[in-house]
DNA sequence: CATAAAATGATATACTGTGTATCATATTTG
DNA sequence: CAAATATGATACACAGTATATCATTTTATG
């Protein structure tokens, strides 16, 4: 995930064999640090530490920490986000559902590094700006339930069931969690009837 | 909330007018601030500044800004949960809700600047223990989902929707408001059938 | 292969914020 | 009034961020 673009800086200019390097390492550097401790309290210089990297080279590339978990995680949300999508538009919301979550388990050890850390705050608040975005055309609630608040609580409640899924000792499998995000966090939104 | 007892100091001693003066104003100082920007970006300086309060002094109160946001919610936050729990030994959650919801757009003022703020975290986090405490004893939901996790989401939708409530431009009524709760957040966990 | 360009490492520095220590002053308590 | 103590002001040590500089290494290019 993001191999390339990280600081497009302006005109397209390629990456060197060096860049790359630094660039990839400290990609890499942060990942393990997440699995450890809250993004919060990981410094710049334990990820450059860790990176094999010189202190200073990290803020040629990013702005700041942020910008590196952005860079981690942004091609992971979108992918989230593209399977969470068709959840809102099929008559049986089981089978999206499921796709979902297996995806997620697939990937479960990045997505247990950027969920169960401190990241996950960071993390929630990237996924519910590109969910608002898609979400006045695409998906209609009842008119009960205000569209942005509908968005707002299915990706809430999506992040929290499945962090606690990635940090639960015996976790539950696919299918079984399938069910339970689809009745905490899809059904909801969709069962009107008073 | 809290005029008493901030930092107990082992053996049960008075606070005298000086304290109490100094300690009331440290409360009332971080109010309006959290009203203005996030907690985490509220420093100790303004705090002490806006309670016209020597900086060193703070840490004679508080070993951290933490420690001042926790007295201040505290009482609340118990509160809140005294409220909660009714909702999940009833038959009819509806009434218990409104109270709930009836209770918070009373003192919105505060919970506005508890939510809607960076404290949303620390607050949602401090709830979430407190719940844990009283859940396995209290609250029985159905086999399919595990106790932890009900809990979990419960806190996590409540938080979500009422700070969407409070920060919400035209916010709907108290009655209104309770259904939307009450749906999202309440029933799922009650409503077992496949 | 030689040279120019670019990225890096190492280091110094400015800055912000935390938390502690000290001491003179003001206030409370007895 | 006198002793105890809370406070204000200040200095200080410390950690972390972000920038700047320059010598060194690596890469790109003729």
């Amino acid at each position: 995930m993001t191999q390339t673009d990280a600081k497009p800086a302006a005109s397209g200019r390629r990456e060197s064999r060096k860049m790359s390097r630094t660039h990839a390492a400290l990609l890499e550097a942060l990942l393990p640090l997440l699995e450890e401790k809250a993004f919060e309290q990981i410094t710049v210089r334990e990820i450059t530490a860790r990176a094999g990297v010189g202190y200073a080279t990290f803020f040629r590339r990013y702005p700041d920490k942020e910008a590196l978990l952005h860079d981690l995680a942004a091609q992971e949300i979108q992918n989230l986000l593209t399977m969470t999508l068709p959840i809102f538009h099929t008559a049986d919301t089981t089978a999206s559902t499921e796709a979902l979550c297996a995806y997620v388990w697939k990937h479960r050890k990045l997505w247990r590094a950027l969920l169960t850390g401190g990241a996950a705050a960071t993390l929630k608040e990237e996924y519910l700006r590109l969910a608002l975005l898609v979400a006045e055309e695409q998906m209609d609630t009842d008119a009960w339930l205000p569209v942005d608040l509908a968005v707002r609580f299915c990706v809430t409640a999506l992040v929290e069931t499945l962090s606690w899924w990635l940090k639960h000792d015996a976790p539950p499998d696919v299918h079984v969690m399938a069910g339970i995000v689809n009745r905490l966090a899809v059904q909801p939104v969709f069962l009107p009837a008073d």
